[in-house]
DNA sequence: CTGAAAGCGCTAACAT
DNA sequence: ATGTTAGCGCTTTCAG
């Protein structure tokens, strides 16, 4: 099949200079396209199914490829096409399964259209966080943030450098960057009627991290509540987004007096339960819990968790669509804010009397 | 500060030839070096620290990168240097919390070392984990494949293709990839052993997928005892990786006659043990169940889970340096199994009477 | 210390 | 239908 080498398209020698190849024996489009006989761009229609080659050419060209193990660089090819069908995502604790339901919904969706997914966490660290954004996004063609912890000051003065991006539980007011998120004041509203419906009045809440956005509005709520109905009394305790957070809590949760715990997320609510349960407290006879976010395991813990569900797949699969029709230049989808819905399990009960 | 544009570095028109530009305002080498006065070497050597450079060259240069917005083209940039400075891990099950400490492991190591992390996740598809491997192999420096679904023959076909890579929880006999395991045997040995000591003489094993080798391993161990222990019966059920399977499981288990369940994982233990909840069935006083895996869950469900405990978090951080290494010439660490610890929590006790 | 030029591997417009 | 050539944006050797 005449593979031999040649140098046909090398006019000048090869002095080994410039950049580095690892692989010096590594096959190239060059070596393939001398191998066969025929034009680089020949090679590289071939190998991306252009019809318009005469068949025994193409034969010839796939044979050569075969023979020298040829696989085409994705690197050189990204930087002639201009584009890396990549996108990236960036969550502040890969440890929560909410942003790993998130990572797996878009992970899925790009797959589907022949784009990888590149993951960074930010270990709640705004910082790290803006580093990691537009290194990102340099690395690829899109970037979503999820619940981003950058000050808004900040993200606002990035968002054009890191564009295209897609925002999940964030949102910068005033700018066209699309937006996903969740009506954390309403499911908050919905956990505390269906609370104050069992009778509870004294509710503590277990803070997220201070820079968490999704936990201002809770917080918002929640006082909003507490001012509007006579006797609900709050009481506010830092706490923190993970098991260990919440089950360090279970003492001082229980030093306020309250009958019911409303916790920033079910890995904070799972925490709180674990710890009160080795204090002897019996949920949700002495204490009530709620969760947020219907993590997996929330249906599975013992007595399943009381909270509110959000749709994380599909926050992930259509911050997907958001950034597939800004990649390709189409209008992205309207900002969309999803509704929680309450799920009520059996970590809520009447209050005691 | 003399910052005006020019075309001195580019002879021939540029005749929006080739190579799609994405941005055509986009600042590249060339703008700045034109817009400093000084060669595309010179930038170069300014962006990357050198110090051969002349202050007031330097900072001359810096200023027009500032005022242009240079932002280094990270694509070009491996394409010259010949690597990309990421590294690519695929796993069987994004939504299992193993392999998402193996993840976190990983990613911090590397990120540590200035490297991203690239991931995709195979749905427990062979086939289509060849697919992403090479190409994943093909975006990034070094590949990290999880519990590979890989038959052996194709594994063993694959993997000078897929080199630098570092198998966890899997291995290639007779060939030099560096490999992290957990001793399963010794895992099953230790959590039968402590159900025997329990009086525990009926045992029905909840299988994971078939294509998983330490599902095989746990299997043959499992049979090993069973056939070196008088009186011990054990049945196999085939179950899965997944809560939802484990849950599916419960009624079958009951069927078995079986005093205590072995179950693939603690996903799985957990869905069992909620399916045997919702059956009226008390755990451990009616029935006993371990896991395997020890993930974050484990003792936090109630009870709190007998399991097997690994090091999912060092299993990606010791595959990172032995993927380093690989990378860098350097000889990889020697292969490691890691030996499972024994966590005696709530959910096993003694046969009943 | 700086610049010129070759090179990384591939794509695509243009010409034949 | 195929080849020629310019170009993607950066790095690095070599010469001065």
């Amino acid at each position: 099949m005449g593979l031999e080498m040649g140098d046909t398209h090398r006019s000048k020698p090869r002095s080994r200079r410039g950049g580095v190849r690892r692989d010096p024996a590594a096959a190239t489009i060059s070596r393939v396209a001398d191998a066969a006989g025929v034009s680089r761009a020949t090679v590289s229609r071939v190998m991306n199914g252009s019809t318009t080659v005469a068949p025994e050419l193409a034969a010839r060209v796939r044979a050569a490829a075969e023979a020298l193990n040829y696989e085409p660089s994705l690197l050189a090819r990204s930087l002639a096409l201009g584009r890396t069908s990549t996108v990236s995502l960036i969550v502040p604790d890969l440890a929560n399964p909410m942003f790993q339901d998130i990572l797996r919904g878009l992970s899925t969706a790009a797959g589907a259209h022949g784009h990888r997914l590149m993951v960074a966490e930010s270990n709640e660290n705004a910082e790290a966080e803006q580093i990691l954004a537009v290194e990102a996004r340099r690395r690829s063609d899109g970037l979503v943030l999820a619940s981003s912890r950058i000050p808004e000051p900040q993200l606002r003065a990035l968002h054009e450098r890191l564009a295209p991006l897609v925002l999940l539980n964030r949102e910068i007011p005033g700018t066209a960057v699309p937006s996903l998120s969740v009506d954390y004041h309403a499911g908050i509203r919905a956990i505390v009627a269906h609370l104050l419906g069992y009778g509870h009045r004294r509710l503590v809440y277990l803070a997220g991290p201070p820079a968490s956005t999704s936990n201002t509005d809770r917080l918002v709520t929640l006082r909003a509540e507490a001012a509007g109905s006579p006797g609900f009394h709050l009481t506010e305790l830092d706490c923190g987004s993970t098991f260990e957070t919440g089950h360090a809590a279970a003492r001082a949760v229980l030093a306020t007096g309250a009958t019911a715990v409303v916790a920033f997320n079910d890995m904070v609510a799972f925490g709180a339960l674990s710890g009160l349960h080795e204090l002897g407290v019996s949920v949700p006879g002495q204490l009530s819990i709620t969760g947020f976010d219907d993590i997996p395991f929330a249906r599975y813990t013992t007595p399943p968790l009381t909270t509110a569900s959000i749709p994380k797949n599909e926050l992930g699969r259509q911050a997907w669509e958001r950034l597939w029709a800004l990649m390709s230049g189409a209008p992205p989808g309207y900002d969309a804010r999803f509704q929680p819905r309450l799920l009520v399990r059996d970590t809520t009960g009447p209050v005691r009397a």
